[in-house]
DNA sequence: TCACCATGCAGAAACGTACCTTTTAAGAAG
DNA sequence: CTTCTTAAAAGGTACGTTTCTGCATGGTGA
């Protein structure tokens, strides 16, 4: 009845569109979306009577019709008892960013997503896929996202047979080698390690490869732990960490807050960095070229991960699947500053040196 | 014909479930909704069948019907050149985080897109609602949102009459005032500013601020200005500011970044803080806590911005506009820390707590 | 006994699009 | 003139929900 002549008081859909520039729906649909064989008459005509009459399609009729939504979920697992800690850090930040603008390259927006979430709220997006950052064991979310044929990709590998469609990961226990090599080649006698309780695959993975350099070359470890979800505990356990009889002369700090940390520690304690204490964190945050001094700190290189994540993602969602590898790791990066450099790498550990004149 | 027996291969539809619970598709969906007026028994039943199969609504669909997605956009718009900078500073890592739990907590999501981008992004997501970080006045995205019929709230005031919904902000011209007052009652005879050359609104309202304050108390203003959106930029011009024949014996930085930039300058030109110089930054950053000296910092609250936004968003989709105001400034929070007392002000603050005796 | 009403459920019409199938028109080849 | 080919456009169905309307049934008051 009132269908061809006017919509009651919603916007303008196909038919409308069809009905001003008298021809039928299918040639709409066909003319606006590239498809069909018609003269560039028609379609200038039809585009310009739908530019006119302000039609946008209907996102939700067209997700219906085709089964693809275009969105992708980014779901941060929570960090202890935070309810939901999403860029607690400039990794998550920087990350987030990167994927946000690689999915935005290919057409896809991303939808923020608790990991822990009531199931409607996951219930109500039609998601084409998910990233997921540093999933738990077992995380039954993303099983069942697998389980209903939504290709997951995860940021950190997964760890408990997680069946996801792929993955993004640094090399974790390379990176915290050859950061501690680098410590022992500035000169460092005894290092320590900065941590998290927390249970994640990074904390980990990182701990345990601290761990088996300390075995291997034959030091006692030295570390200090603490929740990393509170932003005071971290100051806290870095200031125990250099109260305890047997100081360290370097410490690696896993979190991004940890060289602020460390730094006001050795200086209440009266250490002098890099003479008397050696110190390099894990951080994506600039504030560590322009501290006094400047702090070593290892980048996990969230913007490459970000984009790899979505690329594979992006490409198991088309069927492309064979391009990329299913499994990356992106490489580190020590960035290494006043903190981690010792004068002489070779004579004295503590030479008694006044500081150099203005 | 192959409709009431099996799905050919995708999800189990309500269909199925209507058939495997021996009810009507119309009694599951009132089931499952709540809906309708059925018998706890067979509410039960039909919602264990469903779960039995696996079930999970289409969101399309449902979108389809009732015309409600759950989705809010959240636009940042891109300062400078730079495609793409969410999340550039803590600030809107924080809003965001903020305004994601906000939403969550009313079943909503965020869909993060970008101020400029191509049109088929927006037409491609079924929005209920947008959220603005600082639109640009006459914002062409803004202006067809709102046309479309689309509520449209802002963090930070709109500029050139755009039609939004609502919108909240701090107060930047108070927070200005208020703090040079504080740099001032330290014992600040000329106060610099170091700021952005972009002409989002807060950098414009907190330079004109300075400039009426300046006038106010009969100070030449001395000002160094940059393109926030490069980082090295910042620590360039926090050196030009400190090189000048009229060198500023208190400066307030505008960005995030500028903290540490304007302490490493002064370190450079051997000016003690506070005693030479008295320094504050606007940033939400925890690492002025730590730094040396301690820098005092103003607070946007973005956390609060967050919520409020997201807040007033819902309130206009679901129709409870009267709720809350329209319009809300949010204060901001002037955190006073070493780098901005000068010992003659007052007697000492801030004892030296350091750690207790081993 | 007869309305009458509340309860419990089913039928079917949308929502707006994409795309498969079919029709029409118009030349070209036979 | 017929038949084949091809371009151009129309018809109609399906996507999976929600929800309006309506049909039974059985108990109740008059």
């Amino acid at each position: 009845m009132s269908r061809s002549t006017g919509r009651r008081l919603g916007r303008a859909g196909i038919r409308d569109v069809a009905a001003a520039a008298g021809v039928s729906i299918t040639t709409v649909s066909d003319a606006l979306n590239g498809k069909g064989r018609l003269p560039d008459a028609t379609r200038s005509h039809v585009r310009e009577v739908a530019e006119r009459l302000g039609y946008r399609p209907s996102a939700a009729a067209r997700t219906l019709r085709t089964g693809k939504s275009g969105l992708l979920g980014l779901t941060v697992t929570t960090y202890g008892d935070e309810p939901f800690t999403f860029t607690e850090f400039a990794y998550f930040a920087e990350m987030a960013r990167a994927a946000t603008s690689a999915a935005l390259a290919r057409g896809y927006a991303l939808v923020i997503l608790p990991a822990t979430s009531r199931h409607d709220v996951w219930s109500n997006v039609a998601l084409d896929g998910t990233v997921v950052i540093d999933p738990a064991d077992g995380d039954p979310v993303v099983t069942e996202l697998v389980r209903h044929g939504i290709p997951v990709v995860s940021d950190g590998r997964p760890g408990g047979a997680l069946p996801v469609t792929g993955w993004v990961d640094n090399d974790h226990e390379a990176a915290v080698l050859g950061l501690l090599d680098h410590l022992a080649d500035a000169g460092a006698r005894r290092i320590g390690l900065l941590t998290g309780n927390t249970t994640d695959t990074y904390t980990r993975l990182s701990t345990t490869a601290y761990l088996s350099w300390c075995e291997r070359v034959g030091q006692d470890p030295v570390y200090e732990s603490y929740p990393a979800h509170d932003p005071c505990a971290g100051a806290v356990a870095a200031d125990r960490l250099l109260a305890r009889p047997d100081r360290p002369d370097a410490v690696y700090g896993l979190f991004d807050p940890n060289g602020t940390d460390l730094l006001a520690a050795a200086r209440r304690y009266g250490l002098r960095v890099p003479e008397d204490l050696l110190l390099v964190c894990c951080s994506e945050s600039t504030v560590y070229a322009t501290t006094e001094p400047p702090i070593t700190t290892l980048s996990l290189k969230p913007r490459r991960i970000g984009t790899a994540v979505v690329q594979i993602l992006i490409d198991a969602i088309e069927g492309l699947d064979d391009d990329r590898p299913i499994e990356q790791v992106i490489p580190t990066d020590l960035i290494v500053r006043t903190s981690s450099q010792r004068r002489s790498a070779r004579t004295a550990i503590n030479p008694p040196r006044g500081p150099a004149g203005a």
